[in-house]
Parts: structure tokens; C-alpha cells; sequence
DNA sequence: GTGCTTGCAAAGCTTTTGCATCGTC
DNA sequence: GACGATGCAAAAGCTTTGCAAGCAC
């Protein structure tokens, strides 16, 4: 963890920001609750234990800054919130989520599931694709199981 | 289109809804402009063209009405406003979304892509796929030639 | 009359912005 | 001392809600 934080410092002073004590809170929940899809709100609660006087509004800053500089990704479920999400270390593309209509949870899938199909867009539409997003609606395991035991 | 909104009339009646002035103006308009995702606000102001003394509140409402039935679907390109979507007739699923970085431009494909991928996630996820959204984000055809013809 | 629907205004949310202050080089 | 970063409060969207009035059966 430390690694990324480092990796992560290197990127904001490329571009000459400094990794302040409210930017690293920051970044250390996002490394801690890498896979948690959290909002902007959830950030600043967790961000808070550590931090105590950190505002809401450098928490907005500090996203929008991590995702200018990709290393968080905005994503945005339909429930009117945005969620940050920490890019895994060195992937190309934003991985894929299975969001659950019965219970809410989210699952990622990090698997590369749309080299065909981008390669098809790219010949086909000719859309230079840089970037995509794809969620999955439905049922989860869990929910399945919980189901089938309740008809039974 | 009479054809499309009589079916219409008929799903919202089959839950005991009615197809009331507004509700019908509001469905004309996303008739018309199948193709542009409009936002609420876009809606709203289209109506009004037709029926002045619609309310906001009425548009919001209607939309969230349609959207419970399936009959449209709600889309986020992630600039914090949602987006209604018209399904296409006996469309089972969602179609797919082709986002211009450079000029904004929204590109519909309604070709099922993602057959493959389903059934993948299906079997080894266990994940029971109900819908799915999936947007490319990148540079569209137009954009790739005008980026051409500006540096020759 | 009962119950759904509407328009208006108010309220609620998330997110952004203005501004004085603070810290760092 | 300059300049970016911060905290607070205010403002700015978009969306929902409360409520009285309207309409249909």
C-alpha cells in the first residue's frame, strides 16, 4: 500500500500538486476500501476519523483531482450518487460491475470482457474507443440461493 | 407511432394507470426524439411546446412512472443529470451507448453485443443477468477526420 | 364522493463556488 | 511575499415532496 501511495504522490508532483495531509486521508481510505465503491460523502466520513477538520469540499476537490489524473475512476450507478473507484495498479481499461436489483450488492469483475467486442465497435463504427463502462443488472448468487430456500 | 403510444395506453392501463393529456404529450415527445436522450428538463420544455400549463413536477413524475414500467429507461453519461431512453419495440434488452469525448455526441447501437458476455458472467459469476449498461467513451468517426484534416 | 393526477412552491440532495485564511517554498 | 490548498458557508443545480385543487368514474 505504501508502494501506491508513493506511486501516487510521484503522479501529483508530475504534474506539480502536492500530496497534502487532507489529499493522503484521502487516498488511504480509497486504498483501504479499495473495492467499496464509495461516495464522495462516505469518503469524507472515513476521512474524518483520521482527519477530524478536513471539509467536504477538499474531499470534492481531491476526487476530482485523483480522477483528472485517472487514478480514481467516477462511476455513477443511477442512484444519483457518484462512487470513486481506485484503478487497479498498471489496467488500461475501468473493470465491470454486477450490481444486484434484490439486495444492492456490488461485485467487480476485473477480467478483460470487451476486447472483442471494442475491436467490432472500433472496425465497424469506427469510434476510436479510449474508455467504457459496463454494469450488470440482475441477481447475485447469494440472493439466488436465498430465493430457491425460501420457496422450498 | 399512434401504434406505439396505443401499446403504450394499453401497459400503463394494464396496471390501472391512465393515459392522462400530459402523460400523453410527455410520450409523444420521447417519441419524436427516439434517438437523443433527452434529459427532464429537455422533456419538459419540449411538452410545453404542446401543453403549456404542464408542471415539472408532472414531467419527473411521468418519467419515473415509465421508467418502473419499462416502457423507458433511464441513462446517466455521468454529467449529474439523467437521461430517458425510449425502449425499441419488444427490445429485450438496453441498447449500447457510443460517447464522444471531444464533441459530446451520443451514438446508439442497438445490435446485441454482449450475447457472449452474458452467458460468461451467467456461468461464472453465477450472477443471473437481468439488464446491463454499457457505454464506450472515446472519439467518434467525425471528430477522427477533423482531427485529420487540422494538422495536414 | 373516492381516489388518482396535477401544478405550484417548498424542500432535499449532492456538488460546486466564493472568499478569507493558512502553509509552504 | 506569492501561490496553491483548505475550511466554512453560501449557492447552484437536479429531483422529490407536500398540499390544495381538479378530474374521472
Amino acid at each position: 500500500m505504501e508502494h501506491r501511495l508513493e506511486q501516487i504522490k510521484k503522479q501529483l508532483h508530475a504534474q506539480s500538486y502536492k500530496l497534502t495531509p487532507q489529499r493522503e486521508a484521502t487516498v488511504r481510505v480509497l486504498l483501504e476500501r479499495e473495492t467499496d465503491h464509495l461516495s464522495a460523502e462516505d469518503v469524507y466520513l472515513l476521512v474524518k476519523e483520521k482527519a477530524p477538520e478536513i471539509g467536504l469540499a477538499t474531499v470534492y476537490r481531491t476526487l476530482e483531482l485523483l480522477s483528472e489524473l485517472k487514478i480514481v475512476d467516477r462511476i455513477n450507478f443511477g442512484d444519483g450518487v457518484s462512487r470513486y473507484d481506485l484503478r487497479k495498479e498498471g489496467a488500461e481499461h475501468f473493470h465491470h460491475h454486477l450490481v444486484c436489483t434484490e439486495c444492492g450488492a456490488v461485485e467487480e469483475i476485473t477480467d478483460d470482457l470487451l476486447g472483442d467486442v471494442e475491436k467490432l465497435v472500433e472496425n465497424h463504427w469506427h469510434f476510436q474507443v479510449k474508455d467504457h463502462r459496463l454494469t450488470f443488472h440482475g441477481i447475485c448468487k447469494h440472493c439466488q440461493e436465498t430465493a430457491i430456500e425460501s420457496t422450498s
